[in-house]
RNA sequence: GCGGACGUGGUGAAGUGGUUAACACAACGGGUUGUGGUCCCGUCAUUCGAGGGUUCGAUCCCCUUCGUCCGCCCCA
């Protein structure tokens, strides 16, 4: 009891792996056919990669794992997030170069963050996220949206809903963020200290406030929207008609600013409404950034991308009665009657593993009845029997569970032998209780 | 970082200031010595998250600590 994971942290266990695969299954297979390629980039940067100039965040400013080792005056962080570390890796490799624009790139990984844990919420948790950098289209938008929402739609997700705004451009937000200053001038001194901080860093958070959400001075804020120049207004507005063009739902949310500053243009959170989902129920949120290329050093260029967060994903499968992955099962178990001819038994599962079958046997020695009991619970398909007798002979017994077919034949007749009981139409007329195969409840 | 609830075997859980900590599931062994799933019998917590304190005596009361859950905050 004295050793165990830090706060916030999880083991995943053998049994639980199934969903994972199965998740990142779906993951290649979509971003396959979307063509978009993946990136690996270091699990921990420089801490400057995350920490930039005028980041207000929370996230930067106070939930970082940051470093130093002795020895060193290199500053280290543990990722939070994916995107400044592909921004950096673009820029570095020069990938703004490549004759393909843009490019579409991909990730799965582990993120780190010292927040409060809660459901929904650990330190260590995993992403699945895209990033298209290096073009800039409304259609883009769309694409990066169309990739998440046709991924959780696939999985079976029904309670989910698109929420969209639009920070405009930079000419936009600063016209925005001046109004909304003079809107709250006179009133900053009686509201939250959050929202005081955020009065001075970046006000357009303010409306992210859930304290001061309900007083008045909010309701009448000025919006977004009434400060957006034309080209930005068209830009949302091509945005939409293309989510409009392939049926995807969404809803304007006109104080969506979202929580990293980097964000210009498109903004969006797809969340889940179901109810078991706790106060997390965000599945997958991004957005457009315009000046993040430039910032590493690379030309002008913008990006879109978004997150997902994978224990959220599994959260809101689950609520939604949603299984993921195969339940394990074995095609052969190799039961041994006697411990005097274990050596031969392992002989056997080696070839069969050999054939390609998944097939194990029983190294504890234990009954026959135990052996058996092991068979049920596996979902073993075929079960050969080796004993002295079998051993003397030079033979197998092989039995299949669906309708206990039973046959004796000789080692070298073994794999052809299994491969016309695997190949050979198993399903048959199985009344209830009139049977004796076994029945899974 | 703030507020609240909680922590008993592999799992789900009952329980009480007093000698041996229910019950169920799972696991293992046996009845059935080479043919499983049902049934019956047996075994399985010197210990109640950890450390300290109060007490003749603590799993139960108090303190500390670690962790989990819920909400705030934040975010995927």
């Amino acid at each position: 009891m004295s050793y165990q994971v830090p706060r916030g942290t999880q083991d995943i266990l053998p049994d639980q792996i199934h969903k994972w695969h199965a998740l990142e299954d779906l993951i290649r297979q979509f971003c396959y056919v979307y063509d978009y390629k993946e990136i690996r980039t270091p699990i921990f940067e420089h801490t400057n990669v995350f920490k930039r100039g005028n980041d207000a965040s929370d996230m930067v400013n106070k939930e970082m794992y940051t470093f130093t080792l002795e020895n060193s005056s290199t500053s280290l962080t543990l990722r939070p997030e994916m995107t400044a570390g592909v921004v950096r890796s673009y820029v570095e490799h020069k990938l703004y170069g490549e004759a393909d624009q843009p490019l579409k790139m991909y990730y799965v990984g582990p993120m780190c963050r010292h927040e409060r844990p809660q459901k929904g919420r650990s330190r260590i948790f995993h992403q699945f996220g895209v990033e298209v950098i290096g073009a800039k289209h409304p259609l883009l938008d769309v694409e990066t949206i169309a990739l998440g929402w046709s991924f959780v739609s696939a999985l079976g997700l029904k309670d989910m809903k698109v929420l969209i705004n639009t920070l405009g451009d930079d000419a936009s937000r600063d016209a925005y963020r001046a109004a909304l200053k003079q809107h709250f001038a006179k009133d900053i001194d009686h509201m939250c200290a959050d929202c005081k901080r955020r009065y001075e860093q970046n006000p357009l958070r303010i409306l992210d406030c859930k304290v001061d959400k309900e007083s008045a001075i909010m309701k009448t804020a000025p919006k977004m929207k009434d400060y957006l120049n034309e080209e930005s207004k068209a830009y949302f507005e091509q945005v939409l008609a293309g989510l409009d063009a392939l049926g995807i739902p969404y809803e304007i949310d006109d104080q969506l600013v979202r929580g990293l500053d980097y964000y210009t243009h498109t903004v969006f959170e797809v969340v889940s409404l179901n109810k078991e989902m706790g106060a997390q129920s965000t599945v997958f949120a991004g957005g457009r950034y315009d000046g993040m290329v430039k910032y590493f050093g690379g030309p002008q260029m913008s990006g879109i991308g978004w997150a997902l967060g994978m224990e959220r994903l599994i959260l809101a499968c689950e609520a939604e009665g949603i299984a993921l992955g195969e339940t394990e099962s074995l095609d052969i178990y190799v039961l041994c009657l006697s411990p005097s001819v274990s050596v031969q038994a392992l002989q056997i599962v080696s070839a069969c593993r050999a054939a390609g079958y998944k097939s194990d046997m029983d190294y504890q020695e234990r009954s026959f009845k135990a052996q058996f009991k092991t068979v049920d619970r596996k979902g073993v398909k075929a079960v050969i029997l080796l004993g002295e007798d079998e051993v003397k002979a030079n033979m197998v017994t092989i039995k299949r569970i669906a309708d206990q077919k039973q046959v004796q034949v000789k080692q070298e007749e073994m794999i052809s032998c299994l491969d016309g009981l695997f190949q050979e139409e198993t399903t048959y007329d199985c009344k209830e209780g009139n049977c004796t195969c076994h029945h899974e409840e």
